[in-house]
DNA sequence: CTCCTGGACTTAAAGGTTTTCGGAAACGTA
DNA sequence: TACGTTTCCGAAAACCTTTAAGTCCAGGAG
């Protein structure tokens, strides 16, 4: 459609005056008349120029660009953290290169292949899950920061959220409300988020001398497993006052079932759940109150660090960034609600 | 940390050769002979030579990079759609450079600017709905597709969902159920989704002679929504045997809400939602049937279409991908349940 | 008058790769 | 021996931009 893009030269033909010039006139430097820096400029509009990035690249060695590599595409999790390192950039001039590993450590090579082969200036690779993750390549010629799923390797850069902290402020907050009979339902063991998290409720409990109602009931993610666990709980622990749960999800179908069973939430029983995951968090009656994992900001952090790291200071280790607990009526004092 | 970057120079000269032969070499063709060839593969192997995409990129004039451009980050739809079209391209050797205009008309020109001036091959625009967007820009040098929210311009590229069709479907199957006294409940009416929907459920209803129940409740695209409307709706049209939603949201709401109400979904009432949004497709009790978009399947053709588009060839139109009645509980004969 | 200074502009090299074209060697044929 | 053909390889241009170095000129100082 639009005939051959306009070079340089094309300017600075149009303009009367050699590329050199043309050049220092686009560039805002000095040793050109205004005079003739306005001719340029009329020029390059009216051939609306582009320079061309990868020329620049070419000499500078710097292509203002950063991989994103993810493992989980679908993540509920990888997304926000996407979202905040393209924000982080965005401000500036860099542009993000998405690529999706699907978990595949082989396809993984080859995204990093790739990406070095076009000469991004850093790497962020996010995690699907807090589980410590293999580093993604010994020596290479780029800085990398690990997001949500830090590296095994202390020596690189890695952010992650303190479930362990997160948990207990959220535990405290249902001291605070002066539950004392509080029971946890979680994930599947092998994830480190459930362990953190369950780390964080032991710690809280600990320190308030309170012993924990009944054992911690492990299974999915689901809210399937949500319900089952209510009934079990009922049952065994008829006199609970609060429960802690590893997701929303969980939440969701805890809250179901107690309603069901006729317990009010939160008059006898106080619900906290993890992940503010809106759709279920605000929509069930009554609204959760839940962690959320500021998962945008760790993401913008991320990537303002990976900015850092390219212009040579790096702070390596797993920085645990701080969560934030939403505060909605499942927690809310007898009476008030 | 990695000593500078291997060049084919660096590759020529230790294989012994000269740059023109390496890269014959390299890039497997003719004119060489088997041992030279060998030799060279081996002087890569071993700096781990990696072409700088740059510079061929400035010969070939392609780079190989599509520009991802999304108006709704967080939105549930694009993703999806971006998933599909990064798995298309990831297939290959092409790139995604991901732009996220967060629905800003100035910030979108910008990113194409940008992404020009990085000589991209090819453009992708996802739509946050499927109300027509305005055309990126009149006069693009590359090839652009729309994905999920369609140009106004009929003279570009479109792939939208056929959700009047994928409507009609639905409404089809509830009639085959044998249900006859359908009602509508759905979302806000300045989304063409909205309409498109209603047109086919209105299609279905007529092709089968059957009159609505009840006039279509218009609301928020939420559970809120859902349940508020269930209210008014067994209300007013307590014979109601069905109700088709505009989404999973307010289907969920409405199932809850007709549970509450000693209404059994689905011997006494049929629900049908749309989206396939799994957390709440799969968890209501009973799993909902309803819509899935196929938006990942859409986000591919998108971009293959995009592929065809850069080669050449070029069908210009909206185009209306087929959507996909998934079929669970909340539709099944009486008595089955 | 010469020398110097500094501004405004140009020339040319550099960056890494691909590709065209020409050259050289080896071989076969007359 | 002379010539044509085939096979393999190398020199150099091209892609587009930035920048170091160089040219040219006017004007001021000595």
């Amino acid at each position: 459609m639009a005939s051959k893009r306009a070079t340089i030269s094309d300017v600075a033909s149009l303009a009367g005056v050699s590329i050199a010039t043309a050049s220092k006139a686009l560039n805002g430097r000095q040793d050109v008349r205004a005079a003739t820096r306005e001719r340029v400029l009329a020029a390059a509009a009216e051939l609306s120029f582009q320079p061309n990035a990868l020329a620049r690249g070419l000499i500078s060695g710097q292509t203002r660009t950063v991989g994103l590599l993810t493992s989980d595409s679908v993540g509920r999790f990888g997304i926000p953290v996407l979202l905040g390192a393209e924000d982080a950039f965005g401000a500036g001039e860099m542009a993000v290169l998405l690529c999706d590993a699907r978990g595949d450590a082989i396809r993984e090579q080859h995204h990093v292949r790739a990406l070095l082969s076009r000469r991004v200036d850093g790497l962020i690779v996010v995690g699907e899950s807090t589980n410590p993750r293999p580093s993604v390549s010994k020596d290479l010629p780029i800085p990398v920061v690990y997001a949500y799923g830090p590296s095994e390797d202390p020596s690189d850069v890695s952010f992650v959220p303190d479930d362990v902290g997160a948990a207990a402020m959220a535990v405290n907050h249902l001291l605070a409300m002066g539950r004392r009979r509080i029971a946890h339902i979680t994930g599947p063991t092998h994830y480190k988020a459930t362990r953190d998290r369950e780390a964080g409720l032991h710690q809280a409990l600990e320190e308030a001398g309170v012993a924990q109602a009944g054992q911690t009931l492990t299974g999915p993610w689901s809210q399937r497993w949500g319900r089952h666990a209510a009934e079990m709980l009922l049952m065994a622990e008829p006199e609970i006052d609060a429960v802690f749960c590893g997701s929303d999800q969980i939440a969701a179908g805890f809250v179901e079932t107690a309603r069901e069973r006729g317990r009010r939430v939160p008059d006898d029983i106080a619900v906290v759940g993890y992940d503010n995951w809106e759709v279920l968090s605000t929509e069930t009656r009554p609204a959760l109150t839940t962690v959320d994992m500021n998962l945008e900001v760790l993401g913008r952090t991320a990537a303002q660090h990976l900015f850092a790291a390219i212009d040579g200071k790096a702070t390596p280790g797993v920085h645990k960034m701080p969560c934030q607990l939403v505060i909605r009526d499942s927690t809310s004092p007898p009476g008030i609600s």
